[in-house]
DNA sequence: TCCATAATTCTAGATTACTAGATATTTCGA
DNA sequence: TCGAAATATCTAGTAATCTAGAATTATGGA
């Protein structure tokens, strides 16, 4: 990732509609939801979340499989990595001390409250 | 952090000047870098960057400390702690194995490349 | 106190992004 | 093949953002 894909990626997640829709399908996990199941449970137009879905996958924060007439999205994992790859390349300056409280974040949030099999 | 604060946080990241900061600060670690030092290696215009590094200090990512007549910034890491910690909110649907990919990102770009003793 | 340095604030013209109405496309079932 | 459902694309008016020139504030030294 270069640093003009990073810029149009933080801007696809700087509009509320669309970090809502990433949380939403984060939090929906594997199952992914229909387009207009998304529109619905956030109260935005059909057409407008439209543009806005395209927006996030066309920056790799969210995948889509078509299934018959509608269209399920889910959260795009690899992308978001991506992402934090490029955001933290080369961080800390040597300190491990400074970087370190980074990982709490996913750690305490996303991985205690799983079963503790910690494989890392 | 609620939605709004969270879309405003996204915002500062999404322009090419202040990612860069960002990550030129991240890099240079617990030193920090003066206002004008950061300004002429990223070829701004002083000014310019001013208004960018108080968009991005709102944003709490970077902090700030004057040393005489010079201000010394420096990424802050309770700040992208936060935001992070707000996208991942309830993430992984209860599976484990979607979210954990995140973890290698910080994992093996950032500690690594430190000391070895890892306390997770 | 006066000057130079370092950085910030004010401002406006130019660019970019957002929303939603209207229309188009894709798919399925009758 | 026709109609309905689900989603996407086109478009334009409105709104927000970016940059840099000019002026301002804050600090330290002579």
């Amino acid at each position: 990732m270069d640093i003009e894909e990073a810029v149009s990626v933080f801007s696809a997640l700087s509009q509320r509609t669309r970090l809502e829709v990433l949380r939403l399908l984060l939090q929906a996990g594997p199952e992914g939801m229909g387009a207009g199941e998304i529109a619905g449970a956030l109260g935005v137009r059909q057409n407008t979340m439209s543009t806005n879905l395209n927006i996030l996958q066309r920056s790799a924060l969210i995948r889509s499989e078509r299934f018959g007439r509608s269209i399920r999205y889910y959260a795009d994992m690899a992308g978001l990595r991506g992402l934090l790859s490029f955001l933290m390349e080369d961080c800390c300056g040597g300190e491990r001390e400074l970087c370190a409280p980074l990982l709490d974040v996913l750690v305490c949030d996303c991985l205690e409250k799983a079963d503790d099999q910690s494989s890392l």
